[in-house]
DNA sequence: CCTACCGATCGGTAGG
DNA sequence: CCTACCGATCGGTAGG
C-alpha cells in the first residue's frame, strides 16, 4: 500500500458521499476507507465541506461541458437532443459517484459554493430547453410546455445515478439508446 | 401555542428528513421546528430512527394501496398504466416530504426495517411492470425491456419529490396529465 | 415539557 | 501519516 493523493481521497469522498451522504459519512469512515486515520486526512485536504466542494465542482464542469458541446455541434434539433441525452447519460454512467454527490448533496455545500452550483446547473437546463424549444418549434416535437419537457427528460437521466449497475444486464450504451427512444418518442 | 402530539412530530420530522436529510437533522433541529428542546421530544417517540421508520413506512403505504387499487380496477392496460401515473403523481404531490424521505433515506433505516421496505417497493415496481408489460403484449406499447420502461417511467414521477411547488405555475392535475401524455407516448 | 446531565462521536489542530 | 488531544454537538436519560 503506496502513499495516498489528494486525488485519492477526492475519488473516496465520492463514493462514500454518494453512498451515504455527505452528513452521513465522518471524516473517520472515510479515513477507514483509504487505511488511514480520520486525522490523517487534513494533511491532505482542508475541511470536509472543501471535499463536498471539489466532488460536485467535478460534476458541475462535465455537464457543462456537455451543454457547450453540444450546443455547438451541427444536426437538427432532434438529433442535438439525441446526443445531449447520450452525453447526459455517459457522464452519469461514467461518473456515478460525482453525479449523484453532484445531485443530491449540492444543497450541503456553503452559501457561495451552493449558488454558483445552482447557477451552472440551472445555465445548463437553460441550454436543454433551448434544445427542445427548437425541436418545438420545428415539429418534429409536439407543442407543450419546454419547462416541463426539460425536466421530464432530464429526470429519467438523473435517475440512472439511483439504479445504474455497471455489471447489470445491459450496457451503458443500450441504456442511453432506450432513453434516447423513450424521451424523444415522449416529446413527439 | 397548544402542545404538540406525536402525529405533528411525525409531520415535522418528515418535512426536516424531507430537506436536510436524517443524518443532517438533529434532535434539536426537530425540537426547534415544534418550539420545544429536543430532549422533550422523548416522551413523544422512542427514537430518531424510530421517527424515520413512521415516515418512511407511512409512505410505502400509500404506494401500496395505489397498486392494490389500479391492479383491481378495469380497463385496458394502458388504461390501468395512465390511472397509475395520476395516481402515484397525486400521492408524491400531497405528500411531498414523505415521498422524499421514503424515496432518498430509506437506506438509513435499521436493517430490518429497511429490508421491509425494500421489499415493498420491489412489490410495487412488480406490479407496474406487470401493468406496463400487459400493454406491451396487447399492443399499444411498442416492444421493448419491461423492466427498463418502468424504470423509466418511475423515474419521470419520482423526480416530482425534488422540484414540485404547489404554488408553482401548473396544477397538480396538469402536471400529471403531461407525464401520463410523454410517458404513454414514450413507451408506444 | 423542562432541567440537568451523560458518554460517544464529530470536525479539526499541534507537534512530530 | 500518527499520537494525543480539543471543544462542540450528537442521541438519549433521570427526575420532576
Amino acid at each position: 500500500m503506496t502513499t495516498r493523493s489528494r486525488e485519492d481521497v477526492v475519488q473516496a469522498a465520492g463514493r462514500l458521499f454518494a453512498l451515504r451522504g455527505f452528513h452521513g459519512t465522518s471524516m473517520r469512515d472515510l479515513g477507514d476507507e483509504l487505511g488511514l486515520l480520520g486525522s490523517s486526512l487534513y494533511s491532505h485536504v482542508e475541511s470536509k465541506e472543501q471535499l463536498l466542494v471539489e466532488v460536485i465542482q467535478r460534476g458541475a464542469v462535465l455537464f457543462q461541458s456537455l451543454a457547450d458541446e453540444v450546443s455547438a455541434g451541427g444536426g437538427a434539433p432532434e438529433k442535438k437532443v439525441a446526443d445531449l441525452v447520450r452525453g447526459h447519460a455517459a457522464i452519469i454512467t461514467s461518473h456515478q459517484d460525482m453525479s449523484a454527490t453532484f445531485l443530491n448533496e449540492a444543497r450541503f455545500l456553503p452559501d457561495r459554493e451552493r449558488r454558483a452550483i445552482v447557477d451552472m446547473r440551472d445555465r445548463y437546463e437553460s441550454t436543454v430547453r433551448g434544445l427542445i424549444s427548437e425541436a418545438i418549434g420545428n415539429g418534429p416535437f409536439r407543442d407543450q410546455d419546454p419547462a416541463l419537457a426539460t425536466i421530464m427528460a432530464l429526470s429519467v437521466l438523473n435517475a440512472l445515478t439511483r439504479w445504474f449497475r455497471a455489471d447489470g444486464r445491459q450496457s451503458a450504451e443500450e441504456i442511453a439508446e432506450a432513453m434516447v427512444e423513450f424521451i424523444i418518442e415522449g416529446l413527439k
